[in-house]
DNA sequence: CTTACGGCCTGGGTGC
DNA sequence: TGCACCCAGGCCGTAA
């Protein structure tokens, strides 16, 4: 599942062959998750891709027209769940599920490829701070701390559904919510407005550990991610919680629990990460130190 | 406005 | 062999 590491990696893997290159011919297969399919057949060929950079979980293709005008031109591309962009030598054989094919003027072939069709390619003519990407939120590993606290501060929702909020957070998404809520030891339906001083600024530390973390080790290949080389990472050998329910816990052993939150599966250690109930609740003092629920 | 939730898209994996 | 069902992430509509 491509999340924030996993598209970054992406995106340092093709910023060493696109920029520079030129789109010679465009081949559409199957267009019903791309938003314009007849711009991209009419602008993409012959403009020169200047730059490729990652926005939230978009990677941005910056394009300079061939016809001269000036205007900044992009292609905006999500990989959804099983989203693959992977250059290939012209004539390689074709995977199925491929969709898209980038013709580029090296030779090479840039080929998007989708099982699900979960992802998006949107061609943008004007500039790129348009309406889809305005409303995200904060980059995660671009936030200060004290930036991180106040897109936090106040709101009552549930910590874990306000880290997979794109307009709060861009970027996170199930694995890394998980990942560094475990490390920060908040129970991932605790309110975000509940949360201690302490315990937010360890999340902050503990959200920029694990994906500088991830972005080092290229990603979590869990189902089929694999970045523009094909090839796959290894942070899902470090995973503590996620897709680890009945697993004992790193730090203390506890069976990992599992609970959906924002309709997403969430992984915890029912110990190291107190569910709101068992702390905020005023109970008898009677009442026997229960566990679960 | 904020939050929660259900449904929809697609197809691989699983279990009967 | 076949097939119903679950699940994944983003997004949208609806309701409180």
């Amino acid at each position: 599942m491509p999340e924030l590491p996993e598209v970054e990696t992406v995106v340092r893997g093709l910023q060493t062959v696109l920029p520079g290159r030129r789109i010679l011919a465009v081949r559409l297969d199957k267009t019903d998750f791309i938003e314009n399919p007849e711009a991209i057949e009419e602008e993409l060929p012959g403009s020169r891709i200047i730059a490729v950079r990652r926005y939230g979980k978009f990677l941005v293709f910056d394009l300079e027209s061939p016809k001269g005008n000036s205007r900044a031109a992009a292609l905006l591309i999500h990989l959804g769940m099983t989203g693959k962009l992977i250059t290939h030598p012209a004539g390689a054989p074709v995977v199925p599920h491929t969709h898209v094919f980038f013709s580029l003027d090296d030779g090479r072939e840039l080929r998007y490829t989708d099982i699900r069709r979960f992802g998006s390619i949107r061609f943008l003519p004007e500039s790129t701070s348009s309406s889809a990407l305005g409303k995200l939120g904060l980059d995660p590993l671009e936030a200060t701390q004290t930036e991180f606290l106040a897109q936090l501060h106040g709101r009552r929702a549930r910590i874990k559904a306000l880290l997979l909020d794109q307009t709060v957070f861009r970027g996170m998404g199930n694995i890394y919510a998980d990942e560094s809520l475990w490390r920060a030891r908040i129970h991932p339906a605790r309110l975000a407005t509940n949360l201690r001083e302490d315990q937010l600024h360890r999340l902050y530390g503990s959200v920029q550990h694990i994906l500088n973390e991830a972005i080092r080790l290229k990603g979590s290949s869990i189902s089929d991610y694999v970045d523009s080389e094909g090839k796959r990472g290894e942070f899902q050998l470090r995973h503590r919680v996620y897709q680890r329910k009945g697993e004992k816990c790193f730090r203390c052993g506890s069976a990992i629990g599992r609970v959906i939150i924002a309709g997403r599966s969430s992984y915890f250690c029912p110990r190291c990460q107190r569910s709101p109930r068992a702390r905020g609740v005023k109970r008898p003092a009677s009442s026997t130190r229960t566990k679960s629920r």
